[in-house]
DNA sequence: ACATTAAGTGATT
DNA sequence: AATCACTTAATGT
């Protein structure tokens, strides 16, 4: 699956060094705080990156689809450091996991190595800017829909299953609040609700 | 039928 | 927009 991707003397050696890992939905795949030994290539499902304050408001930073991986990694990882981000699996999840301790030699050994890192890296880069623009200048109410809309691309489903408790926590803001953007929302006829799914119609 | 959890609402900051 | 206190509705046992 990542033959494109990558060269074949690469392939090889991603063969022999890494391992392959499999979770199922809501497992944690690391916490804040935990040290990281691996550098995750998805290759299957899609893997949730949040940011957790010290009162455990939770923020979410981005998804992480089938053959991306989780830029934080490489900034915590050059160091062997503790990782600053929480990692869920958002739905079952199948990992490549490759030890940090490649990471030099392979990035001036495999060029396809070095423009995929290098490609992630831009791209979580701007995914981030955008989740920053729109805490910084984006009302709660965007936000919200921006969330519903990713959500539902993400699982491939206008159904999604979640309380308004839990999408309070993922955009830090609080259960009541998000009770009342919805309301507002279905009173447009932009969603259905019921109880622990929400239902997206075309208008939204 | 009852307990538990999700969602709705008004008031307050 | 967040929090509190309270009500109502849905769901599990």
């Amino acid at each position: 699956m990542l033959n494109p991707i990558f060269e074949p003397t690469l392939l090889q050696a991603i063969a022999t060094h890494a391992q392959v890992l499999n979770y199922n939905e809501g497992d944690i795949i690391i916490n804040i705080g935990q040290k990281i030994k691996a550098i995750p290539i998805v290759l299957s499902g899609v893997l949730k990156v949040s940011r957790i304050d010290d009162t455990g408001h939770e923020i979410l930073l981005y998804y992480v689809q089938a053959k991306e991986t989780c830029a934080m990694t490489f900034s915590c990882c050059m160091q062997e450091n503790m990782s600053e981000v929480k990692a869920v699996a958002e739905s079952d999840l199948s990992l490549l996991l490759i030890p940090i301790a490649l990471m030099d030699q392979w990035m001036m050994q495999y060029p396809t190595w070095k423009s995929f890192i290098m490609k992630n890296f831009k791209y979580r880069f701007n995914e981030l800017l955008k989740t920053i623009d729109q805490i910084a200048f984006q009302r709660l109410d965007e936000r919200l829909i921006h969330f519903l809309k990713t959500k539902a691309t993400v699982t491939n489903s206008s159904l999604i299953n979640l309380s308004h408790e839990k999408i309070a926590m993922e955009l830090a803001s609080s259960r009541e609040v998000i009770s009342r953007l919805l309301k507002k929302l279905e009173m447009d006829k932009k969603v259905l609700l019921y109880r622990n799914q929400i239902k997206l119609l075309k208008e939204l």
